[in-house]
DNA sequence: TCTGTAATACAACGTTAGTTGTTTAAACGT
DNA sequence: ACGTTTAAACAACTAACGTTGTATTACAGA
């Protein structure tokens, strides 16, 4: 029965995971993710296989908590604070997404496992839906929506934005890359403080 | 070594996928997916558990594959064309998002494995993505955008809209949800017709 | 310092996964 | 109708999974 990450007094704990953590992420440099086992993870840890089981469900839990632990850990590095207007916390939101796409690919390449990516993207998404609702969960919605279906809706269309990006070849540099994904996504952030977006004209006129 | 599912001429592929799936399929009424095994399926698919390798890389491909293929029935049901303006199709696809989510949580309810729903999510993604792309692929797209770019964060932001929708407690009926939903998503798809929206005013002067 | 609580170590268990090689039989072109 | 192609059946195997129970030891509060 795994317990919260967030606020672990007990050192023990602590040492635990971070030494599973640590060996994940250590395997994950020459090993792809579906060739690791739960005994390598431990092994290298030295930590018994059960206890692993005392703190994660499976090899996905323990995937789910780095990503998350260390996207949030970059955005928090960042300074990262959106009050639902200011585009530059936006865009350093989309930065910090392209840059953690680019590096955690690069360390570990090759995870042709059909379950390892759509995890990792929701414990980021995750993450970006947490960052944002930060700064708009006392925000006004129009009819129908909420801060919540805002943030969520934002959070997976930056990711969905940077992953095809990510994806597609010879793609720009991050830095580059970031101003036209803005103004793609933009528009769902903005629904917070205004409502009504000029799109709108042609929808109630469908 | 699994083959594509599309245009499968012999019919022995297609008799032993039918029955997988549909195994699966009714194995999940009563059970989550983490508590099916593959021998499960194979059983009462009455296909032998090597066979079911022959097709499938393991139990989340059968999951994938199902997911794809019903939800794009679905959406193919309903006839839907979108060709980038129009927001009725818009709304078809939203609406059948929705529709997807509440009738296949209400057969497989309670997944609480922590790898099932990323899954399922990728699979209605990349499909609504699909369908969307049918539609502007040969449209233009403002600098530094592409018509796959933006079908990709249009249908992330779709599925994350009706996600939230659908985990709110006591949300409204699909039907009057629908439009909120829309106003939301609707300026990512115009990106591919009219690039200028007027928030874009407020971008180049931060 | 002491004590109750709670995490880890350890061993052993049954189950499932995924693979391999061979045999049987259905499908298809001619 | 015939022969070729190719999918499915089957058995057997290794390796990994996830669980259970008990003993040990580290932590936290008094």
């Amino acid at each position: 029965m795994p317990i919260s990450d967030c606020e672990v007094r007990d050192p023990r704990i602590r040492r635990t995971r971070q030494a599973l953590q640590g060996a994940l992420r250590e395997l994950m440099q020459t090993k792809g993710f579906d060739e690791i086992s739960v005994q390598d993870i431990t092994d290298l840890a030295d930590v018994n296989r059960a206890t692993f089981y005392d703190h994660y469900n499976d090899k996905f839990g323990l995937l789910n908590a780095m990503v998350a632990g260390s996207f949030h850990k970059l955005l928090a590095e960042r300074d990262i604070l959106f009050d639902g207007t200011c585009p530059s916390a936006a865009s350093a939101i989309i930065l910090a997404t392209c840059d953690y796409l680019t590096t955690s690919h690069a360390s570990a390449e090759c995870n042709r496992n059909s379950a390892f990516e759509p995890l990792m993207e929701a414990s980021i998404v995750a993450a970006i839906k947490h960052t944002i609702l930060k700064g708009v969960h006392d925000k006004a919605a129009p009819d129908g929506l909420t801060p919540e279906i805002i943030a969520n809706t934002a959070a997976w269309a930056i990711y969905g934005a940077v992953k095809q990006w990510f994806y597609t070849p010879n793609h720009a540099p991050a830095s580059d890359a970031v101003k036209p994904l803005l103004t793609l996504v933009f528009p769902v952030l903005m629904k917070i403080t205004s409502p009504n977006v000029p799109a709108e004209a042609e929808l109630v006129a469908r």
